[in-house]
RNA sequence: GGGUCAGUAGCUCAGAUGGUUAGAGCGCGUGCCUUAUAAGCACGAGGUGGGAGGUUCAAUUCCUCCCUGACCCA
């Protein structure tokens, strides 16, 4: 690897070597095992299910992964990075019911449980070959080797003693509630995998007439109003709000209508109001079964009360389903109304239900709306679109069904979740005082269970005591589970057979403490709680690792995707704050999505889905690294554009690795080594030395600072513009020429000690984000085997950091821009030297830095003199300008007045100013502070300003000045003779030249300095044929030229 | 319906604890510089800072409402 560059570098060639490289020097295991484990950094891997190919959006989580341990493995600590697979649950079953063509459990059952298990567990690593070419492709360093999976029995074990603890502290239990349910998995959905799925859906809004049978309002209908049609024949009551008022009208055809006061506009015709009554008048009226279908056990069929109905939409009469919401299960407990299920858990209507029996839910709405119309049941229907929550893996909708289920507890412990967040930094913060910090709030208990097959099996027995009640046990390891099975041996004939897994789990019988045989209930869990266990779980805790454990809770630092504020970062931290009282993680950032260019979700029917792997064979993972961290901030949504990496290539990574090709071509050159033992002390270098190193410094000490924060975004724009700006479009190219021709041994030194520092801290800055170049790059020129990677940051030194310099320098480069504005103004080219260049300044340390920066800024312009125009000068004019920080307080209202007093102020009162530093403008007393000072112009010159700085220029030309211009003209046609026919730098070549006598008398005048400057040994001037001249031109006269090498 | 974030040049993004003149890069036009550079520099074109109110001497920045988008929740 110590080698130098080839002349060509194309990056994603290069990586590859860098890949061989790092396995053969086991890179990777040596920045950990080299690091001291008193400096521990902790990182959790949030684990992927390999199920499913790889994609961009996985490239940026990885990214930052990457970057932050590689970050802190620099700063010295040791960061263990053990990677982890997600194996179980929903996800994974519905992969493999698509393959095998099932649709639903049923099917599942008939294929047989040991077979569908068997299915999944070894479909989980379907993609394993893809996740690790990327893993390995994109140099993310993790360990696979020793990655923790969730469907061992060790990490089961550890899942089930949490399970336990939860338990026994009795905050587990088994409830009714009504849960979103997915038909096709048959099994209720969890919050966090709800909120995966919503999609938006067109359904109807329907306005039903309800007959009234007795009371005073006999012969009114109520007007009902119902998004869900399909839950119309498992209707058991209707309900009305206490606190509103009602009324009973008379529509213009004929209909005799009840419905709330407030929601008179859904009558869309002319009506008379026939009398206002009160909501709580309307409770117990009874009305005739609207669709008659199911027989009621008990009364039903009558008006409910309920704060929840809303004056916001519909009729103000809302329908009650028991079965199918939340509001309505409530009510139906409080007024003990039949739970109709017209529907059963398929999604299908059930057979009693004779005309939609068969027919799935959404299905049959259409019908029965059909159905009401043909008996004059149907007062207005309407469509409207809305979100609505699918099933996230079978994109079909969800029904809200009445579901037993097993739940944490966790609301019980949410001000503790709450109060634990806060010390959690969020980055970006707003997620975790906003997004995540809304979710605890509105914290409802973790439905836990799932009815399913492949999953980390509930560990708990049931039987029924002679009451006939449910009592349950929990098994909290596989030893208790040993002692307390009565069959243990016959289910698990030996230990390799051991698997927790349904259905073996199930067999196992065990005695309850009073000896009656219990059974297992039949449910597994939510995998999110498989994931959230993976502190712990992923060492098998508390069975072993105990003290590695202790260790390494809480995470120093997670990062994943913004979609897992209700997936992982949830389960870990309501399982951490229960089980351990303490955070699961510290630090983290959240990354937003990526989408396309045109900010659209990238999805395979858009054929808008980037492929990792090809940015990567195109561009390499360096830029692709680079441009996901540094184009927009990483907790931002992204649009992704391909030319944006070429971008970033051309502007950032050619500019670093031309920067390292130039130490390299002139160092060689002049023979220079870098050697820690010849070093000079950075204050005895030369002003640009010093200036570099400076400006360094102060991004190193700003790099450290948004590192730690956690803003890699900023960090690396930081980095990226020193790298281009200062080090190589300013520091290289203004010492080109000392680096060419040092002035002595010293200057030599310096310049290219300068260099070397430089470049060598800015790869190990850029290291963490894009690890490949940097490492290339680093061992060429430290000439050694030894990865930047296994190198430590040296922090940033304060007393190389000279803010007065890095200021001059700035004030150079202003100046610098200035005089090109007034060239190309005045067409005159920079080869063009100049007399002249005025700046005027306004006070002693303005001079004094100018002193400072003059030869790099004439040199710089090609002018000859700088001379400084003191304040005091009568040729300049200065202005005071209002500062509004200052005035605004002072004056307040009279701002404006103020400022055209000072505007008018004249030079007698700016002289005051400066010297008493107060003054009168008009009839306002000031102060210096209250106003800028700035020079607009200089008697009878050319002028530019810019920033409060001003120049002038002398465009006078004088014959030496002409003269001195074609010489540098034609230095520039011999250079790019050279350029273009492909001469070595150091190749030293013969001039011939065919040219008319004024050229020629130049040339000749200045012989020496235009064969040193172009490497030329002689210049001869011929008219013969002999060559084959290139025409060339300087300032109109044309001339010809050819070069060969001597010899 | 509610929440979070975002809306600044054709595109990608900065910035401003409120200060009068809102900046880069890419792209476009013109010119220039350079034997490290597919680079760089200058000039030019390009902005009603999503919209409407309000607070203030002063709002792109703070407040309210609305619109649009992404994500989340009901």
């Amino acid at each position: 690897m110590a080698k130098k560059l080839p002349d060509n570098i194309f990056l994603p060639e290069l990586e590859k070597e860098i890949l061989e490289f790092w396995q053969k020097d086991e890179t990777f295991r040596k920045s950990i095992d080299e690091k001291d484990s008193g400096k521990a950094f902790t990182f959790y891997e949030g684990p992927p299910t390999a199920n499913g190919l790889p994609g961009i959006h996985h490239v940026l989580a990885r990214t930052i992964k990457d970057l932050v341990c590689r970050y802190k493995t620099m700063q010295g600590y040791k960061v263990e990075r053990k990677a982890g697979w997600d194996t179980q649950g929903l996800p994974v079953e519905v992969e493999v019911e698509k393959t095998l063509g099932i649709k639903s459990k049923a099917d599942i059952e008939k294929f047989g449980e040991v077979k569908f298990n068997q299915e999944c567990k070894n479909s989980v690593f379907k993609y394993l070959k893809e996740w690790e070419e990327l893993t390995s492709r994109m140099g993310y360093w993790i360990d696979l080797e020793n990655a923790y999976i969730t469907f061992h029995n060790e990490y089961i074990e550890s899942v089930w003693w949490a399970l336990k603890k939860f338990f026994d502290a009795g905050l587990i239990y088994k409830g009714y509630k009504i849960l979103p349910f997915c038909p096709l998995c048959e099994s209720p959905l969890s919050s966090h995998e709800v909120a995966q799925g919503y999609q938006d859906l067109k359904d109807p809004s329907v306005y039903v007439k309800f007959r009234i049978i007795s009371g005073p309002h006999e012969d009114y209908d109520f007007l009902v109003w119902t998004t869900t049609p399909w839950t119309l024949p498992s209707n058991a009551a209707l309900a009305v709000n206490p606190k509103d008022k009602y009324v009973k009208i008379t529509s213009a055809k004929g209909d005799k209508l009840i419905l709330a006061k407030a929601r008179l506009e859904v009558i869309n015709e002319e009506y008379s109001i026939d009398e206002e009554i009160d909501g709580t008048e309307l409770e117990g009226t009874e009305y005739e079964q609207l669709l008659k279908y199911l027989k009621p056990e008990g009364k039903a069929f009558f008006v409910t009360a309920g704060d929840f109905v809303t004056m916001e939409d519909g009729s103000g009469i809302v329908h009650i389903a028991p079965a199918f919401g939340e509001d309505d299960y409530q009510i139906g407990l409080k007024y003990s109304l039949p739970v109709f299920k017209a529907v059963g858990k398929d999604g299908k209507f059930i057979e009693s239900v004779t005309p939609f029996k068969g027919m799935n839910f959404k299905d049959a709405d259409a019908e029965i709306i059909a159905e009401l119309k043909k008996d004059g049941r149907l007062y207005r229907k309407e469509m409207f679109v809305h979100s609505y929550p699918h099933c996230w893996r079978h994109h079909v909708p969800l029904m809200y069904y009445a579901t037993d289920s097993w739940f944490v507890n966790t609301t019980s412990y949410k001000g503790r979740m709450i109060e634990l967040n806060n010390s959690i930094n969020w980055n970006p913060e707003t997620f975790g005082t906003g997004r995540f910090g809304n979710w605890l709030e509105e914290n409802r208990d973790w439905a836990i269970s799932r009815n399913r097959f492949w999953g980390t099996p509930l560990p708990i027995w049931t039987y029924n005591d002679e009451s006939g009640k449910e009592i349950y046990e929990i098994i909290g390891s596989i030893e208790e589970l040993k002692q307390r099975a009565e069959n243990f041996s016959d289910v698990y004939k030996d230990d390799d057979s051991l698997d927790l897994h349904k259905p073996y789990i199930d067999n196992i019988v065990m005695r309850s403490k009073d000896g009656t045989p219990m059974k297992r209930v039949k449910e597994v869990i939510d995998c999110w709680f498989d994931s959230g266990s993976m502190p712990f779980a992923q060492h098998h805790y508390p069975f072993e690792n105990k003290e590695l454990f202790d260790k390494n809770y809480p995470a120093d630092f997670i990062s994943e995707g913004l979609d897992q504020t209700r997936g992982w970062f949830y389960s870990l931290h309501a399982i951490g704050t229960f089980l351990f009282d303490r955070p699961a993680y510290q630090n983290l950032i959240v990354n937003g999505m990526i989408l396309d260019k045109n900010g659209k979700k990238m999805s395979k029917s858009l054929g808008n889905v980037v492929n990792p792997f090809e940015m990567m064979k195109k561009y390499g993972a360096d830029v692709l690294r680079w441009y996901l961290i540094s184009s927009s901030p990483v907790g931002n949504s992204k649009l992704f554009d391909e030319e944006d990496l070429v971008e970033i290539q051309n502007k950032f990574f050619d500019t670093v690795i031309n920067t390292v090709r130039f130490y390299f071509i002139y160092s060689e050159l002049v023979d220079f080594e870098y050697g820690e033992d010849k070093l000079t002390d950075v204050h005895e270098r030369e002003t640009t030395d010093r200036w570099i190193i400076s400006k360094l410094n102060s991004l190193k000490k700003e790099y450290f600072e948004l590192m730690n924060e956690y803003d890699i975004t900023k960090a690396a724009r930081l980095v990226q513009e020193f790298a281009i700006d200062e080090l190589s479009n300013w520091y290289v190219r203004r010492n080109r020429k000392r680096f060419r021709n040092p002035a002595g041994q010293k200057d030599l030194l310096h310049g290219y000690q300068t260099l070397h520092e430089v470049i060598i801290e800015l790869l190990k800055m850029i290291a963490p984000f894009s690890p490949f170049l940097s490492d290339r790059l680093y061992m060429s020129l430290t000439g050694e085997d030894e990865s930047i990677h296994l190198s430590e940051f040296t922090n940033f030194d304060q007393n190389v950091i000279d803010d007065r310099l890095e200021k001059e320098m700035h004030l150079a480069q202003n100046i610098v821009y200035l005089a090109r504005s007034v060239r190309v103004k005045n067409n005159l080219k920079v080869r063009q030297p100049l007399r002249q260049l005025l700046v005027p300044v306004l006070n002693d340390t303005e001079k004094e830095m100018l002193l400072n920066i003059k030869s790099i800024v004439l040199e710089e312009v090609n002018i000859k003199e700088l001379n400084i125009i003191e304040g005091d000068s009568d040729i300049i004019v200065k202005k005071a300008k209002p500062n509004f920080k200052s005035i605004g307080p002072k004056f307040g209202k009279d701002v404006k007045e103020v400022q055209k007093a000072i505007a008018a102020i004249g030079s007698s009162e700016i002289r005051e100013l400066e010297t008493k530093g107060v003054t009168k403008a008009g009839k306002f007393d000031i102060s210096r502070e209250d106003v800028e000072l700035f020079t607009e112009n200089i008697e009878g010159w050319i002028v530019e300003s810019h920033d409060d700085i001003t120049i002038a220029l002398d465009t006078q030309l004088d014959d030496g000045l002409i003269e001195e211009g074609i010489v540098r003209e034609f230095i520039n046609r011999v250079q790019n003779f050279r350029r273009s026919g492909n001469f070595e730098i150091t190749d030293v070549v013969r001039l011939h030249i065919d040219a008319p006598e004024t050229i020629k008398s130049t040339i000749s005048k200045n012989l020496e300095y235009i064969l040193k400057e172009t490497m030329s040994s002689s210049v001869d001037y011929s008219n013969e044929n002999e060559f084959d001249y290139l025409e060339s031109e300087i300032n109109g006269q044309t001339f010809k030229i050819f070069i060969n090498k001597e010899n």
